[in-house]
RNA sequence: GCGGGCGUGGCGGAAUGGUAGACGCGCCAGACUUAGGAUCUGGUGGGUUCGUCCCGUGGGAGUUCGAAUCUCCCCGCCCGCACCA
């Protein structure tokens, strides 16, 4: 061994030694134990796209940083990590350089395992999953066969989002802003039969459950609830004069009924050509409704700040009035929403008021609030608010508060309409015309029609013989993938030729996780029972109306079925802010990407880790900054230099105490990796001979284990935590500037640096490593990465003495310097005796005194 | 328009009712050095009569002994949703 440690800090060198030897003694895998508490930690599994981007290493290195401090803490944690390795990049690849997309895919995951590992991620790597994998998909399919038996998978038709550049459909979440979530094309409707996971069914248990979600970001929970849409109202009938039909429309507004002056349908509603059929409007309302069904979503949308329509030539009865009112057909009125019809209410009503305004239809005021006129041709604006029913019947004179419960009721009774809940939820759309997706486990005969694959046929496998089309499914040009026989009756038969979403694969992955490798069953009671929920969630907040709201409706259906210990996936969420550079999102397009391959290279694992939880608090955005990584890279030196400059004494102690230790009968000597919770515990200083230098260094150590320890639990604040670190390096600095070299105390210095290079364990844990195995703990008291989380002594962190701020009138007039457990009223006549403080009552008189022990006394004077 | 969040030094950020600006970056000075963009030490919100006091957390008002923090109004920025009947 060497006799004294080099001060030059090899990161490259050192990394590379621990990779190796952590892996050689499998420190980070994991399995169920009982006599623990446990603690599931989750990153978003990644896309393999090839390599990872600085928003990765973010999320990885809070996730990491996690892990490792629950490890410590005596928690069991379960912390995998896999590939959401299906999608269509690979697909496009594949077409591109004329090779399988499995090629691509598997090259990607590779790269990007290797980068991780260089990170010094503590993921139990033999839990790794890819849904690609037939192993996983096999059990995408199985999920698919459940929610098939329960009701929740059905093939309907609908008009759906259809991609032209992807040549896909999409689902509702899978298009923002009338674009696709992927390629940003404007995506077009098309009325297809497609296959259905029925979420709408549970969307009121995933409202209401939203709040059993306080782990979760306000704004998450937010965007889910606006997305479910829930509201109440009322469909009411409006018969269609001269037919046997009815006309069925949705409204919040039912007391608004005797203001319905017309009514509107959607253009592509079923009804709109057909009631202007032998009109003298046919012409028009043809010409109206192919000009605007044939717009893209967005354009439609862009198209409808100035709101356009025709008469259909129709006319509905209103139900209660009796009266004839015209039926048109409008660009603002949307088939996806209620029944795509709506009665028109213009005085109640900003849409219907400006419509009717522009096309000259009657305005008639129902209720009336404060100084709204009686004359809808007088009124300025609609009015949406409460008020006095008139022009309406038998209900004139109500408050329409009063009066809408009691309509409600009437309504129902004559059967002219019912209370209705309405979802803007829409159902989710799972099919896609690609290859590289698992396939809809579905069979098509021509006498039994629809018939599941049998759970023993699993998987239906991708077959390698296809033709990468692009605008219909390309499994559909594979002949011995399309004929099969009915798994029922044995005769020929049509396999599906679509395959499913990916997100379908990515909404139950963590539960995989804890069974990764079982073929019998997609996972184990036992363990996921042990496992799940997850502790703590870590991705991006893209995901806010996607996977997550995905995953908890996969959730609740595994667990309807007793198959999940929860109705919630996901604890706690924390939903990290961007990695941003001059203000802006990397992007090749920008030309401010930084890529982490280089930053590793340039700086090491803990410097790039230090920065990325050191400069910003993990939910907020984050700036990179080659200053700030300096920064980092400097830390982790000064902490190396320090360890080299305290090896020597420390070692010795360290030696000597091991040594006691390994002599005694029970001290039997195994492996280093192995004797995690035996031999060797913690320093205890002695204390003897101390003096205020070291008394003062020691209630510092204490402080920092104090604000690192809750920073991190309670706040995931790593940033802080880590500048509570800095302090305690810089306060150990300044110990040994203070006290000449022989003074030195070894066994504060060793116990000061033992509870600092635990503390910075989770942070840098190379760093922490291989200093700890440099002073000698590694051999008596195992990897620092198994060593329990150090413990602050109350009794030290409150010995000595505080300064005491006295003011006068809430503004700081002194400063006391005072045990920290002086008493109040004691720290009230030391403020009372301040010779400044004197200055500033001078002749005043004292009306009151507040005293905040340890912190402040404030003399309020008059 | 509705909803969520944010606004603090030159910069990233600390402080969630009790000393505003911890920690880091940058900058200034000193030490060591043949030299250093290494390292160590000190300084660094603005003003000032500089061992002093005043001002200061987007602007204004309020609650409180005391407000960056709580309440109300206004301004600005970011994000999400958006003719949802």
């Amino acid at each position: 061994m060497r006799a004294t440690v080099d001060d030059r800090y090899n990161f490259h060198a050192v990394e590379k030694k621990w990779r190796q030897r952590w892996a050689e003694e499998r420190l980070y895998e994991t399995d169920v134990d009982r006599t623990k508490p446990k603690f599931y930690c989750l990153e978003m599994y990644p896309y393999p796209s090839g390599k990872l981007h600085m928003g990765h290493v973010r999320n990885y290195s809070i996730g990491d940083a996690t892990a490792r401090f629950h490890r410590m803490r005596g928690f069991n944690v379960l912390y995998p990590m896999g590939w959401d390795s299906f999608g269509l990049p690979a697909e496009n690849a594949a077409i591109a350089h004329n090779t399988h997309p499995a090629t691509w895919t598997y090259k990607n995951i590779d790269a990007m395992r290797e980068q991780m590992q260089r990170l010094g991620l503590s993921y139990d790597w033999r839990r790794e999953i890819a849904c690609s994998h037939p192993g996983y998909y096999k059990w995408s399919q199985w999920l698919f066969l459940l929610l098939y038996k329960r009701g929740l998978a059905v093939r309907k038709k609908a008009p759906v989002n259809w991609c032209p550049r992807c040549a896909t459909v999409l689902a509702n979440e899978q298009v923002e802003e009338g674009r696709c979530w992927r390629c940003g094309t404007p995506v077009e409707k098309r009325e297809l039969e497609q296959w259905f996971f029925r979420i709408t069914a549970y969307a009121d248990r995933l409202l209401k459950d939203l709040d059993l979600l306080e782990g979760w970001p306000e704004r998450v929970r937010v965007m889910q609830r606006n997305w479910i849409g829930r509201s109440e109202g009322m469909e009411l009938e409006f018969p269609i004069a001269g037919r046997d039909q009815k006309l069925t429309v949705f409204t919040t507004r039912h007391d608004t009924i005797y203001g319905a002056t017309f009514m509107v349908l959607a253009p592509d509603h079923p009804l709109t050509l057909e009631l202007a059929r032998g009109t003298e409007q046919e012409q028009a309302v043809r010409e109206f409704v192919e000009r605007v069904t044939r717009l893209t979503v967005r354009d439609r949308a862009e198209a409808v700040d100035a709101k356009e329509g025709v008469f259909t030539g129709a006319y509905a009865i209103n139900p209660v009035t009796g009266e004839r009112i015209p039926i048109w057909t409008a660009n603002y009125v949307l088939m996806d929403y209620g029944t795509g019809a709506i009665q028109a209410v213009p005085a109640h009503d900003e849409r219907d008021f400006e419509f009717a305004r522009q096309y000259g239809l009657p305005v008639r005021v129902v209720i009336q609030g404060e100084g709204v006129p009686a004359d809808g041709d007088r009124l300025a604006e609609a009015y949406t608010g409460p008020g006095r029913m008139i022009n309406s019947g038998p209900y004139d004179g109500m408050d329409s508060r009063e009066a809408y419960r009691k309509m409600a009721e009437d309504f129902e009774r004559r059967g002219i309409g019912r209370r209705t809940v309405n979802y803007r939820l829409r159902d989710w759309l799972i099919s896609r015309q690609r290859y590289w997706g698992a396939p809809i486990p579905i069979v098509y005969c021509d006498r039994c029609g629809t018939v599941p694959v049998p759970e023993d046929q699993l998987p239906v496998l991708l077959p390698d013989d296809v033709r990468f089309t692009v605008g219909a499914s390309p499994l559909a040009t594979s002949e011995s993938f399309v004929r099969t026989n009915c798994p029922r009756c044995g005769g020929p038969a049509r396999r599906e030729t679509d395959t499913m979403d990916t997100f379908v694969d990515s909404s139950w992955y963590y539960y995989r996780y804890t069974s990764p490798r079982d073929d019998k069953q997609p996972f184990d009671r036992e363990k996921v029972f042990y496992w799940l929920p997850v502790d703590q969630y870590i991705g991006g907040v893209e995901h806010a109306v996607l996977h997550l709201l995905y995953s908890r409706f996969i959730t609740k259906v595994l667990y309807d079925e007793g198959l999940v210990p929860s109705p919630e996936p996901f604890t706690r969420l924390l939903t990290q802010g961007m990695v941003i550079k001059d203000g802006a999102k990397m992007s090749k397009s920008k030309g401010n990407v930084v890529s982490p391959e280089d930053i590793l290279e340039e700086y090491g694992a803990d410097a790039t880790r230090l920065f990325i939880l050191f400069a910003a608090p993990p939910e907020r955005d984050l700036e990179w900054s080659e200053h700030g990584i300096e920064g980092a890279s400097r830390f982790v030196h000064r902490v190396w230099r320090l360890v080299a400059a305290c090896a020597e004494p420390v070692r010795a102690l360290v030696r000597g105490e091991g040594e006691t230790a390994a002599a005694a009968p029970d001290g039997a000597v195994a492996d280093a990796g192995a004797r995690q919770d035996s031999a060797g515990a913690e320093p205890v200083p002695s204390r003897q001979g101390w003096g205020e230098a070291e008394e003062q260094l020691w209630r510092e150590v204490h402080r920092a284990i104090y604000r690192v320890t809750t920073d991190i639990s309670e706040r995931m604040q790593f940033n802080t935590a880590i500048a509570a670190l800095m302090e305690l390096v810089n306060a150990i600095y300044a110990y040994r500037e203070r006290v000449a070299p022989e003074q030195q105390r070894a066994d504060l210095l060793a116990a000061s640096l033992d509870r600092l290079l635990r503390m910075l364990a989770p942070f840098t844990p190379f760093l922490a490593e291989e200093a700890w195995e440099a002073l000698g703990w590694r051999e008596f008291r195992g990897s620092v990465h198994r060593q329990p989380w150090p413990e602050y002594d109350p009794a030290v962190l409150e010995s000595g003495t505080v300064e005491i701020v006295v003011q006068v009138n809430g503004k700081v007039r002194d400063r006391l310097r005072v045990p920290s457990d002086t008493p109040e009223d004691r720290l009230r006549e030391l403020a009372l005796a301040s010779p400044k403080v004197r200055e500033w009552v001078n002749g005043k008189s004292v009306a009151r005194v507040i005293t905040v022990p340890g912190r402040l006394v404030n003399l309020v004077v008059r």
